[in-house]
DNA sequence: GATAATTGTTATGGACCATATCAAATATCG
DNA sequence: CGATATTTGATATGGTCCATAACAATTATC
């Protein structure tokens, strides 16, 4: 435990009204107060998870893959041989919405439907050579440009613990 | 010997697949192994949002309070007398988008926009005798049915360091 | 063999987000 | 002062993500 309490920042978008002053004669408009706000689980979850992405899609601009996307390549190469609906029910996709995703990744050579021998209504889906060199990269730039960003700014242990609460949160709550 | 048969429901959302099974023959289809998924920041992140979200609904089913509306009440109310643009952007809502929010919540009769006599340009936002009503039994629920339902989950400190830490990288990641 | 269930797919609508643009009001500056 | 630029709320519009219904092909069930 013992987090380093918040700072009061307000950088960038959030919180962020006033603007250059020159003649200060009177506080005319100031800043916003967050009040209970900055205490609200969803409000900083929310924030929180969208400077995630941001900064995701920032590391991942030279591969041009999305989170979902990224998750989807990673679940594929653990599980090789699944069909379409088990992979897309295991990520919290519908059937319906994952079509589209797969129609890119798959004109992209990244991932490959196969029509199953067993059973020739499901897909079976695999990787491509080329998608398992994409996502080795993938993960080379998430470790170092996204997941060490955290390290530098929680520590390590505390990286953990957050990951664990986190997960804790998404399967428990 | 690769893949013979489905599962047979997929019922829940997230990594659940293989269900009941009763004769066991064979190690058929068995469930999906997220490897290192449960170890990215982002897709945890996603995933606990989303939960937190979808309880925070439920809580408030009885008042028909969005997270996005409840934190503008939450906001007016600490910041009485400012306008749609400075309410607005603190919340990283965007002008045009935060419109159709106002009517609605006007409509119930929540909040009311009033012209400024200082610049007739502008709406200064308040909240009316309903609206703080509803807020105050908004701020109950969320804290008896909402928020304590982490300190069940993580217990008082960890509920706050992970706040702490969510904040953190909502400012500076 | 008739019926039900599953798989991938299409179509469609809603919620959310982002940009361009507008009229009214105000600010700025020659 | 008056011309121009800026700001505010608003509309229109398009994109993305999410959810449901429905369909053809295939398989399971009885």
């Amino acid at each position: 435990m013992t987090v380093s309490k918040t700072a009061e920042k307000t950088s960038e978008k959030p919180a962020d009204a006033a603007k250059g002053r020159k003649d200060a004669a009177e506080p005319q408009s100031e800043a916003l107060q967050l009040g209970e706000l900055s205490e609200q689980l969803g409000y900083v979850l929310k924030r929180a998870q969208l400077k995630v992405f941001e900064n995701f899609l920032r590391c991942m601009a030279s591969l041009q893959l999305t989170p979902a996307q990224f998750s989807v390549l990673l679940l594929v190469e653990k599980n090789p041989g699944r069909n379409q609906t088990e992979i897309a029910s295991t990520l919290g996709i519908l059937r319906p919405n994952f079509v589209a995703m797969l129609d890119n990744l798959e004109s992209r050579d990244l991932c490959a439907r196969i029509r199953s021998t067993n059973d020739r209504r499901s897909h079976i889906l695999v990787l491509t050579d080329k998608g398992k060199a994409v996502l080795a990269r993938a993960k080379k730039l998430v470790a170092t440009k996204h997941e060490a960003r955290l390290n530098d700014l929680l520590g390590q242990a505390n990286r953990e613990a957050l990951i664990a609460m986190l997960a804790k949160i998404a399967n428990e709550f």
